[in-house]
DNA sequence: TGACGGCAGGCAATCGTTTCCGTATTTTCC
DNA sequence: GGAAAATACGGAAACGATTGCCTGCCGTCA
């Protein structure tokens, strides 16, 4: 038996895949030709009377590359692994939606893991996707000191962050600060001096940043919020009810309260109801991110809208394009922390004369880079 | 320069990832015996001494085997392609954590996908997938006389569906009839006999099963709903605000609504307290899922519980268990469509006496095959 | 002591693609 | 028309694993 005749090719394989030796033969060229001409297909027209064929043959047969194999020579798989807290919260499931339509449309696939915001979870299951060779790695769910960032730099694994930032790596985030402020303007122009804070994770830059942006907007109206209102939690309902609970347990109620996130806001509305409270009438609150059910709650929800999609979609870009750079071994690029600016949406939860749920956007949302 | 000089083996690649020969090498063995000895190290101990080396040099090194180039070899990859409506939909993005997290404990590793419940997207993505060589699909996005179905088992693709069924065809969902059941024995219980029922896309499973559900409880109970009362809607809140609207047009209002989604139940009251009704006082409302939110909402939301969870775990096993059972080309199994039993969890929102946000289920769940 | 079964281990083919390196052919330009 | 440059094409070697087949060693048992 020769080799060719073991491979049951031309009886059983009718239903199998073709493959490029398939379409080689049948066009009489060879299966480099055949594997060159459909490379340069992508890009411009065949130029040969073969290459024609080979192309049309291909188009028939519905021709596909198989990727393992592709994968297997060029070291490169056009996947991008990306690590999220939780799928489950809205706003990480917004921004990776952004993710991967966009590395959809620059020709990769995403492959997503949740980590649960533990950094062994963040470890295995990044461990899990190197291992499938992706090239290059997207964190949502970066820590401050996280020290396993700096091991895959040093690893020379190509990643950028989003959500969170870290430098100096490459990251894509709202530009907390800015939305933190935006919030503590609105509260300290509706009258307010008594605020509380919940900041979420400690580990997040996200809530520290919007905290901090917030507090010292306040500072510079004069406000001083003692730093025993403000209180962490996670990023979730539960979160929020718990943290409002602590919150309002201090005699001296806030007359408002600042949640990082729309879902801890949520929560807290709940704790500040079963205590007797009426939010937006007896305390202003306000939530970050400005998910779709904020607006259409019973009490619209004031919040900070972040561009969820484009930080998403800025990510995949930003990763991409350091992947293809890397590609002539040359120069790095420098890093960039890409900031999305902020939009607030006052809303009755903090201005009940707010006629309605949906108020347009006081500013133009640009980015800008930093 | 001999072949395997051409390899930067010993210089360059001290950074690289080792590779089967690098541990053979090393230990003094063949390719073939330290792939043998790995494959057999996941099942029992070393069983020679050169296995012990083995074992020993890949532990050291962190050795992981190339997948694309086993999958080249083997035309197996261990990823399962998931295709869901959309991630931002927290029913679906549950049911997605219950899934990766079982597919994973059972060696395979997922790749999600958004199709907007679009048949184009549907078919698109799925077919991105199988380019990739996915060893199988769960849709969880199948619609009634989804003729790509059809399609894939012809093909002999392996698959299964979550979330909404469709016979023959492995599925495992939410037994939505008996939920809806629930829901008209509650609603008649509490004395409705003027109910409108938002029933979701007419091309899932899901809202129709739910929806029918529900009707037939009331007709059993002497209740009757006129067709023009059950009015179809997107499974999203603004779906929900939409589909009140044009349900309470009607001027012999409902007392009771049952919405066959929580957000569309969520965006239901956000319309009828716009039209002037007091939701949970002046009129029911009924959402489906349980998600988290809705026993934290202002006027808390009764729900059913559907074991969202447990719906993708169950969908990843019976999928892999296709898997594992078509390996050895003999008889396939019979098609299973496992139904999760629901619970209903009254609050306010449908009765008001119900003194707190959270009432413990009122009927174990358990699963019942089909 | 010799036949035999079991098992460890080596050789080599193979999966399907990309890409280096020649040679053959065409095009370009004087 | 001919030399030079550009291009097309084929052969063959990888990429890193899995696996069928074969050899040789070991122990067992009659």
């Amino acid at each position: 038996m020769g080799g060719r005749a073991v491979r049951d090719h031309d009886a059983v394989r009718a239903t199998a895949r073709p493959t490029l030796r398939d379409i080689a033969e049948e066009a009489g060229v060879s299966i480099s030709t055949a594997s060159r001409v459909l490379a340069r297909a992508r890009t411009g027209p065949p130029r040969s009377a073969a290459a024609e064929r080979v192309v049309a043959i291909a188009e028939r047969l519905h021709y596909q590359p198989d990727l393992s194999a592709a994968s297997l020579r060029t070291r490169r798989t056009r996947m991008l692994g990306v690590l999220v807290p939780r799928l489950t919260d809205i706003v990480l499931s917004t921004i990776y939606e952004g993710l991967d339509s966009a590395a959809e449309s620059l020709g990769y696939q995403t492959v997503v893991a949740n980590t649960l915001d533990s950094s062994e979870e963040q470890r295995r299951r990044a461990e899990m996707l190197l291992t499938r060779r992706v090239d290059g790695l997207i964190l949502g769910d970066a820590r401050i000191d996280d020290a396993y960032l700096d091991e895959l730099a040093a690893r020379r694994v190509p990643f950028a962050l989003v959500s969170r930032s870290h430098p100096p790596y490459d990251s894509v985030t709202c530009d907390d600060l800015a939305g933190g402020r935006l919030v503590g303007d609105h509260l300290a122009d509706l009258g307010h001096r008594r605020i509380g804070i919940i900041a979420g994770e400690p580990h997040a830059t996200t809530g520290r940043d919007r905290a901090q942006g917030c507090l010292e907007a306040l500072r510079r109206r004069g406000v001083d919020v003692p730093s025993s209102w403000v209180v962490h939690s996670t990023f979730d309902a539960e979160g929020g009810y718990d943290a409002a609970h602590r919150l309002m347990q201090d005699s001296t109620a806030a007359t408002a309260i600042f949640a990082v996130n729309d879902m801890t806001a949520i929560g807290a509305i709940g704790a500040l109801r079963d205590l007797g409270h009426r939010p937006g009438t007896d305390i202003a609150v306000v939530g970050f991110n400005d998910i779709s059910i904020a607006g259409q709650l019973p009490v619209p929800l004031t919040s900070v809208r972040s561009p969820l999609t484009q930080m998403g979609a800025e990510a995949a870009r930003l990763l991409v394009d350091r992947l293809q750079l890397s590609r002539p071994e040359a120069r790095e690029r420098a890093p960039v922390q890409l900031r999305l600016a902020p939009q607030l949406f006052v809303r009755a939860s903090s201005d009940p004369s707010s006629t309605e749920g949906w108020t347009p956007g006081l500013r133009a949302g640009t980015a800008s880079r930093a």
